[in-house]
RNA sequence: CGGGAUGUAGCGCAGCCCGGUAGCGCGCUUCGUUCGGGACGAAGAGGCCGCAGGUUCAAAUCCUGUCAUCCCGACCA
């Protein structure tokens, strides 16, 4: 049925990217490793931006634009930070080209050379920390709640659609405190801002929790994420929250003027999600049809494919279902391209993961009915057009719950404790997903293990199903708690 | 950056060993018949064989270099 895409089973790599290339999301570009986000993948990425974009006004943020480019020094200012990107900068040296003496094109200008490099930003804590020292004096100048929507570039050695591009979209909030506490809570809102997106809207679960000081942002005392698992049994990490203490304040000399006017360093958290959420959302979802998109993200909501005849009375029905659907606010697409078979816009919906198609032909007139089907099971049914725009809103319900309970139930399968390495191993050979194991709390032994069985921690769960002490899987040190392991993207 | 593979029509590929008029399927265009799960017939259009050098009377084919992409590792959202 479905025409070449791999199944998962066979190569799930393969499956992935022709989902992405067959769907119509994306394509690879003339730049290495920067992909083409084309209308149907960008559409879907618009519907996530837009609920997120609420969320973050609803808790208080507002939106603002820094610049591409970053002098470099700034990036020497905090020590971790710079160790953490500077081996994925690309540097701007030169700001013009001139016709090569040689007739071959056009080269850089060697006079044109920068006094000071421009670094294009991999992320903007340092722009905007040395921004924020000319906003904030004042304790009534806080908090500081900015949001930006932006492109990035990490210069990275493997790229892979969504999952990991050179350059990405994405939203970095960076915020400012007066105190330890505001700046964590802050913290942890956004974490929290980020599971509901993903859970009620992506209808992907995730887990959230802190990460190990290992796999912590550059720059930050605290990464919190929310680690989300895929088909093929591996975590994505899907957003982070970081507080960053007072290293970017100190860093960049941003200090405000307290009530009982003392001068403090102020407090900071940044938080962001990327285009890789695509990448999530496909590997939760879609199966060897093509993509599954939630209804709650589905540019297109509903599609109606008429099976023609006698094409005037069908055009008429149609016309009647899509306005009943609009003043329910269902966007839908009538589909009317006469030189396509029915057949063939059947696959072509399912294909790009249009939630509910609704067939109308000869037979379901002379009945007062329509076929509908839905996308995430491939279930039929009729229904009496008269009571279409009354089931739909709670079919389309449905489907967004039954992707989500479809998804934790998967999780929920692929979720192991463990209580030896051996168990460990087996495990994560057998069926990977999660794992909760004992681990002594040090960095060496997390390597070690990462070294032996490619798994590492996603985080210490904030709600840890597993919180009683017991005996580290490898080295048999005490340990506080289970901590959740995967092998990742 | 290491290991493997691949660049030939929009897409998927054959041709390359053994040099000699660039082919197949899908898609595209036009017309007709079709239309309840990827229709059929007929007629068309479409290529600097990734790029640059070299060998040769002659290169998609042989040689050198280079660029890009994909997969598997190390690094990361």
């Amino acid at each position: 049925m479905a025409k070449e895409i791999t199944n998962r089973s066979e190569d799930y790599s393969q499956w992935y990217n022709d989902i992405v290339k067959k769907a119509g999301l994306a394509d690879h570009s003339a730049v290495r490793g920067c992909m083409v986000i084309k209308p149907q993948g960008f559409a879907i990425w618009e519907k996530m931006q837009g609920q997120l974009d609420r969320m973050f006004k609803d808790t208080g943020h507002v939106n603002a634009y820094f610049p591409l480019f970053i002098p470099k020094s700034f990036l020497s200012k905090e020590a971790e930070h710079v160790e953490g990107f500077a081996k994925e900068c690309a540097v701007v040296t030169h700001h013009r080209l001139m016709n090569d003496p040689n007739g071959n094109g056009v080269v850089v200008d060697p006079s044109a050379r920068l006094e000071e490099e421009l670094i294009v930003r991999p992320t903007s804590e340092t722009i905007i920390w040395n921004t924020y020292r000319d906003w904030i004096n004042s304790y009534r100048d806080l908090p500081l709640l900015i949001n930006q929507w932006a492109n990035v570039v990490r210069w990275e050695m493997r790229t892979r659609m969504f999952l990991r591009t050179a350059e990405f979209l994405w939203q970095e909030g960076h915020t400012a405190h007066a105190t330890r506490g505001e700046a964590i809570a802050e913290t942890r809102q956004m974490l929290d801002v980020y599971a509901q997106f993903a859970e009620e809207y992506m209808a992907m679960p995730v887990i959230k929790g802190v990460k190990t000081a290992n796999e912590r942002f550059a720059g930050a005392e605290d990464t919190y994420t929310i680690e989300a698992l895929m088909q093929d049994a591996r975590a994505l990490q899907a957003g982070t929250s970081h507080f960053l203490g007072q290293n970017f304040a100190k860093a960049f000399d941003v200090t405000y003027l307290s009530e009982n006017q003392k001068r403090e360093h102020v407090w900071a958290t940044s938080w962001g999600v990327s285009t890789r959420l695509m990448g999530g959302l496909i590997m939760t979802h879609s199966d060897d049809d093509g993509l599954i998109v939630p209804p709650k993200l589905a540019p297109t909501q509903v599609v109606i494919v008429p099976i023609p005849k006698p094409e005037a009375t069908i055009d008429e029905a149609a016309e009647k279902i899509i306005r009943a659907l609009r003043d329910k606010g269902i966007t839908v697409k009538y589909d009317q391209d006469r030189k396509k078979r029915p057949g063939f816009k059947f696959a072509e919906h399912e294909l790009r993961g249009i939630p509910v198609r609704l067939g109308i032909g000869k037979r379901d007139l002379e009945k007062g009915q329509v076929e509908v089907a839905r996308r995430d099971t491939k279930e039929k049914s009729f229904l009496a057009i008269d009571g279409v725009a009354d089931y739909l809103p709670q079919l389309l319900a449905d489907i967004q719950a039954n992707l989500f309970q479809r998804a934790l139930d998967f999780r929920a399968e692929h979720t192991s404790s463990v209580d030896s390495m051996e168990e460990f191993k087996e495990v994560l050979d057998q069926k990977g997903g999660f794992v909760y194991a004992h681990w002594d709390g040090t960095s060496e032994t997390e390597v070690k293990i990462k070294e032996l069985t490619k798994a590492t921690i996603r985080c210490i769960p904030l709600d840890n199903p597993h919180p009683a002490p017991g005996k580290c899987i490898l080295t048999g040190a005490p340990s506080a708690q289970k901590v959740l392991f995967a092998r990742a993207y």
